[in-house]
Order: structure tokens, then C-alpha cells, then sequence
DNA sequence: CACTTGACCTGTCCGC
DNA sequence: TGCGGACAGGTCAAGT
């Protein structure tokens, strides 16, 4: 899915377009993509205006006037795409993306007051949108054990590296991209982040030392930074709220570069299997 | 508990 | 051109 860079991206989009907005009509196709009954959405959903758009890790939250919320996970492939009434003229890049919605990987079509519609897309069906008392989100399984903010201005090395005590015996990878340690980081951003502090992803965590940690924390954060800067990675679906892709994947240095040389030392990016996950490693500056 | 693997889905790409 | 298999930005529920 999107990770904590691209749900930011198009957490920041919609609170340019949708916040003062009030729904007017709902529509959804399975029970699994929106469970809520028609007797929630008419009492919490329809006639509301919408009043904030937030996110915490990969999850987005839009809150609404009746102190219900939209909670959304876009899992693999979810997109949130905003159409207004002014859509982009005939040959613009952006044309295809949002002039053919609905399309069949609509799953939810909101419509407001104005004529302006939010499109919850989602190929592979992962991703989930429901409705939910605000208060109560807070108590929902994944807030209570997910892990800080990365971005956060608190968050400190000390910290990061205290997080990964639990998962000692596992590689430094796959605790890396468990959310209940920290917060938002995926496939995309986890590679990269190894890459720029030099660990191999196969390294077992309680081998990783202080200093490592320290240097793991810096470019992690440095990376997801500059991804938000960017607006994101697009590989294959991501999109932000305007139906536009995000820039990062020009500024990857080993995410999907397998053949490829490493722009710090020159060898052959290698892609390998990590957590069950496609991993990408310089396999020179990361050794095991 | 911590850890690993498969399941959830659809679409695309690659090799035969 | 068709077909099978692997794979794709993420979590979960099961196993060990």
C-alpha cells in the first residue's frame, strides 16, 4: 500500500478538498469494503459536513459533524481520489486517472452537496473504510499497538532503538516493517532506509549495534521526509487525492533497481527474498 | 510471547 | 496467442 509517506500525501490533499464539504449520497458494492449498515450511514454519514481529515500510521481518519468518523486502510492498493466539478481537460496527463470513475475497482463513491465525489478505489480488495464513533477509535486493536510516529519531533534514536528490544531474534527487516514498533514504514522505505545506514536486511536485530541504530534512525528519517516532500512513491497504483502520482520512485536508490549500480559504490543492486518480501540491497555497502 | 508462513484479492508480466 | 506461475506499496490469523 501506500506507506506513511504517500497516506500522508493524500491525507494532505483532502484537507484541501473536502474539509466544509457535506455528503450527500453514499454508495458501496460489498458488505467486506464497507460494513456499516444503511441505518449508520443515514444517521452519521448523510447531511454531515466534514471537519478534519488526520492520519496515525498508515490509517486515515475523516471526521465528520456528528463526532463519527471515516476510518480508511488502503492496504496494497486503495486510492482515495477526489473529482470536483472542474476535471482536468482532454490530453492532460491526468485525464485517464480521473474522468473514468466509477471504474470496477470502486468501492465506495462519496457524493457532496456541490456535485463533488471521493472515490475509495481498490484493486486487490485489501483495503477497508468504515464508520465509526471518533472517540472510540482510539480503543481499536491497531491504535492500541501501534508503534510512535517516525516523524514526530520527540521521537528520538534512544527511543527507536528501545522499540526493537522486543524483537531481538528476528531480522532487522521484518521488524522494521511491523507497525507496532514504529508506526508507517513499508516495503519501499524500509529498503531504502537500510540501504542508507549499510545493513543488510538478513541481520538479525540483537546484532545490530548502537551506532547502527543511530544511523538507521537518521536515514529512515530522512527518507520518509523526503518522500512526503515528493508526494510519495507510485509503482504501479498509488494516487494521491488529485489522481496524480508521487515522485519518489526517481529518487529511490535501491527500491526496484535490481541490475542497476549503487549510486554510492558502483556494484550491482541485487533483489533478493526478506520477510517474504521482495528486498532490495547494494549487496557491497550492505553486507550480512 | 516471538516468530514464520499463508491467506486475503485482482491484475500484470514473464517464460514456455 | 494462450496458459501457468510468480509477484505486487499490508495486515491478519494461524501454525510452530
Amino acid at each position: 500500500m501506500p506507506e506513511l509517506p504517500e497516506v500522508e500525501t493524500v491525507r494532505r490533499g483532502l484537507s484541501e478538498l473536502i474539509i466544509g464539504k457535506v455528503v450527500k449520497a453514499e454508495a458501496h458494492d460489498t458488505a467486506k469494503g464497507f460494513p456499516n449498515t444503511l441505518d449508520d450511514v443515514s444517521r452519521f454519514l448523510l447531511g454531515a459536513t466534514i471537519t478534519d481529515v488526520r492520519r496515525r500510521a498508515k490509517v486515515l481518519m475523516i471526521d465528520l459533524s456528528t463526532e463519527y468518523s471515516l476510518i480508511i486502510h488502503l492496504k496494497m492498493t486503495g486510492q482515495l481520489v477526489f473529482v470536483g466539478e472542474t476535471r482536468f481537460g482532454a490530453g492532460h496527463p491526468n485525464d485517464s486517472l480521473v474522468n473514468d470513475l466509477p471504474d470496477k475497482s470502486t468501492r465506495v463513491t462519496l457524493t457532496f452537496t456541490d456535485g463533488a465525489k471521493l472515490f475509495f478505489n481498490d484493486q486487490r480488495k485489501f483495503g477497508w473504510m468504515r464508520l465509526m464513533p471518533t472517540i472510540e477509535i482510539p480503543n481499536i486493536d491497531f491504535m492500541q499497538k501501534v508503534g510512535p510516529e517516525p516523524l514526530s519531533e520527540n521521537f528520538t534514536a534512544k527511543e527507536f532503538m528501545q522499540r526493537f528490544a522486543r524483537r531481538g531474534r528476528t531480522n532487522i527487516k521484518a521488524a522494521l516493517l511491523d507497525q507496532s514498533v514504529v508506526a508507517g514504514i513499508g516495503n519501499i522505505y524500509a529498503d531504502e532506509s537500510l540501504w542508507g545506514a549499510k545493513i543488510h536486511p538478513k541481520r538479525l536485530v540483537n546484532t545490530i549495534t548502537e551506532q547502527e541504530f543511530e544511523l538507521l534512525f537518521h536515514e529512515m528519517r530522512a527518507v520518509m521526509n523526503l518522500a512526503v516532500e515528493k508526494g510519495g512513491s507510485s509503482n504501479h497504483t498509488y494516487v494521491n487525492a488529485e489522481g496524480k502520482k508521487g515522485s519518489y520512485m526517481d529518487f529511490a536508490r535501491v527500491f526496484r533497481r535490481e541490475g542497476l549500480v549503487c549510486p554510492r559504490c558502483g556494484t550491482t543492486i541485487e533483489k533478493l527474498r526478506v520477510a517474504g518480501r521482495g528486498t532490495h540491497i547494494c549487496p557491497f555497502c550492505q553486507q550480512v
